[in-house]
DNA sequence: GTCTATAGTTAGATAGAC
DNA sequence: GTCTATCTAACTATAGAC
């Protein structure tokens, strides 16, 4: 009867439901976007009934939110793991890897977010976009710090994460383009070994003092 | 009582109607999706009412393709500019600038391409995606001749379209994400001054031979 | 060519039996 | 915990008067 919380403690079958129900939201919301979604959609692809799913979640908004806040979440890890002791050029590429890898292991997670961000991130929290900022702003200072220092070329910081982002985040974000451009079979291993070539030399090329 | 098709000649005020409802559905679509999109907001954007653009459109996936066909139309005409008699990096250099000055100037139709590819570009014809897959095709010939005459780098030429493609539209696509990172008036003449000097370089020292 | 009224669907969410 | 049945709201589209 009481409906479980995020913070109550939960069965074992209370935990799995809301993790089926969660993996087909993602697999209907990274598809279609939160409008074009519906409950019923992720009930069929949950294998849960309708007013099931709204005994374990309080509504779609709900968790859309659960969903956007685990992204996010991701989202912003390997930039806070940027070294600023390391060296500079290698921390920047290694970021490139970890952003390129995550768009072959979680395209959905791509999706979703750019669905969001493409549609004027109305669902993300002040609070959230607040952190987002702070982390920029950080990482942006350790940028300068190498330029500066003669251990980077003298490139904008915010300009250079967003070349970063939108280069990488692309192989996900656009793989019906993608697969349009190098046919049905594209989006493997091969693919993003090609792109990881090509990424890595663009950005040594860069960033090379 | 019988409404004006694309093919019939139109009045000056059926032509200026059908004007007006496009503008206020790129309006609509760009910000919400097609899904998310409703005529009642199409129709008070526009000032006419729903019945009266149902009158001037078949429907509300006709406005959406009407202006998808335009989209895609002018997202291709730059690339099948490139000259393969002139300068390699410059032609190159020259398009990446067309596609930011785009960026800049049509935010809302590259915001509307961008929903459809990320939500599977259902809605693109066969036909146009065969088109997009040949003038790609011929580019990519292009570029692979200028890399064998020593004339560039040697890169691969679709994932160097990708990466043009990414970093340029991001500017228009990521926009709620940029200006949440440089300030609610970040999208002007200055940040993208900014991004030309940040790409320019990028892509220079990516190509240069 | 434009309006009001409304038909016909589909959506999110709830009630209450089991 | 899960189900059937249903409420209410929103949406696309059409009918028919003016």
């Amino acid at each position: 009867m009481t409906a479980p919380t995020k913070t109550a403690k939960q069965s074992r079958i209370q935990r799995k439901n809301r993790k089926i129900i969660l993996e087909a939201a993602l697999d209907v919301f990274s598809a279609h976007g939160y409008r074009g979604s519906t409950l019923d959609q992720i009930a069929e692809q949950s294998g849960l009934s309708k007013p099931n799913i709204l005994y374990y979640f309080q509504g779609k908004e709900a968790i859309y939110q659960h969903l956007l806040a685990d992204i996010l979440t991701s989202w912003l890890e390997p930039l806070a793991a940027i070294d600023s002791d390391g060296d500079a050029v290698e921390e920047i590429i290694a970021y490139v890897k970890t952003k390129l890898d995550l768009s072959q292991k979680h395209p959905r997670q791509s999706r979703l977010f750019a669905n969001e961000i493409l549609q004027g991130a109305r669902r993300i929290s002040t609070r959230s976009q607040d952190h987002l900022k702070v982390l920029v702003e950080e990482t942006a200072d350790k940028i300068r710090a190498w330029s500066a220092a003669g251990r980077l070329a003298k490139v904008d910081p915010y300009h250079l994460l967003f070349s970063i982002w939108a280069s990488t985040q692309h192989y996900a974000d656009f793989e019906s383009q993608i697969t349009m451009i190098l046919g049905q079979d594209a989006l493997g291993d091969q693919t993003f070994a090609q792109a990881h070539v090509f990424l890595d030399m663009q950005f040594r090329r860069l960033l090379a003092p």
